[in-house]
DNA sequence: GCGACAG
DNA sequence: ATCTTGTCGC
């Protein structure tokens, strides 16, 4: 099994993380449209983690925008790069993102991310900040409304309600399931609002949360599952070597 | 000061 | 994120 490690210049502490995103939030691009919903290729990314191990999963699934057809995958395994803190998520999962993007056949076309972009108490959140770092349009769909307030949104699928910040718009909460609990649209980079809310109803014709998500979030468990196995194999391997030979 | 807080 | 069984409903 191949690790990837921390990247260097990593920060190392909460204060370093802060300074990186007051210096990164400025490489934000916020005047483009972005590509149309159904058009090109849709990429998921999700991380998943065993602190125990001190493992994290990454995946990365392509696919076609007008068919929701996988076209390409790839996951990564490294260590844990940085604790989970509020407000600080991208330090947590971008190196393992990263590393698995760098392992795709063909390009990602639009980055759909698990969390915020521009909705963030420094306007930097994990879609911005891949975003910004591979150059790629990138949206935020996340699953809660984090620090943010909305309003509830009529019943029906398509119905959304503004984010809100104080009394900014950061983001919309979007209802993609007759019904069901809305979820959180944020722009991250190269993407207006408006398409990223259409990007993600245009991903989420059967579930409530967006397909490319789903797909990437059971590749990074399985891939960690894998990865767990193949190190408490190695420990049990190990074990065996070290029998006594009386 | 205390609590809340994407994943 | 992760720990976890059954259960109500389409």
């Amino acid at each position: 099994m191949t690790t990837v490690g921390v990247p260097a210049g990593w920060p190392a502490t909460e204060e370093e993380a802060r300074a990186v995103q007051d210096e990164l939030r400025g490489r934000v691009v916020l005047d483009e449209r972005g590509p149309e919903p159904g058009t090109g290729r849709v990429t998921g990314v999700d991380v998943a983690y065993d602190d125990q191990l001190d493992l994290v999963a990454a995946a990365a699934v392509v696919l076609d925008a007008a068919t929701l057809e996988v076209v390409a995958e790839a996951t990564a395994v490294g260590r844990v790069s940085f604790a989970y803190v509020p407000g600080l998520l991208a330090f947590r999962e971008i190196p393992a993102v990263r590393a698995a993007l760098d392992r795709l056949p063909c390009p990602p076309g639009v980055l759909v991310c698990d969390g915020y972009g521009l909705a963030h108490p420094r306007c930097f959140g994990l879609a911005s900040h891949l975003g910004v770092l591979t150059g790629l349009p990138a949206v935020g769909v996340a699953k809660n409304p984090f620090t943010f307030s909305y309003d509830d949104p009529e019943p029906a699928r398509g119905a959304w309600a503004p984010l809100l910040a104080r009394d900014e718009e950061v983001g919309r909460a979007l209802r993609t399931r007759d019904g069901v609990k809305p979820v959180f649209v944020s722009v991250g980079h190269r993407v207006s609002l408006d398409n990223a809310v259409a990007h993600t109803l245009a991903l989420t014709p059967r579930y409530r949360l967006p397909e490319t998500t789903r797909r990437a979030d059971a590749l990074c468990r399985r891939a960690l599952r894998e990865a767990a196995r193949s190190v408490a194999g190695g420990v049990q391997e190990a074990t065996t070597r070290q029998a006594p030979t009386s």
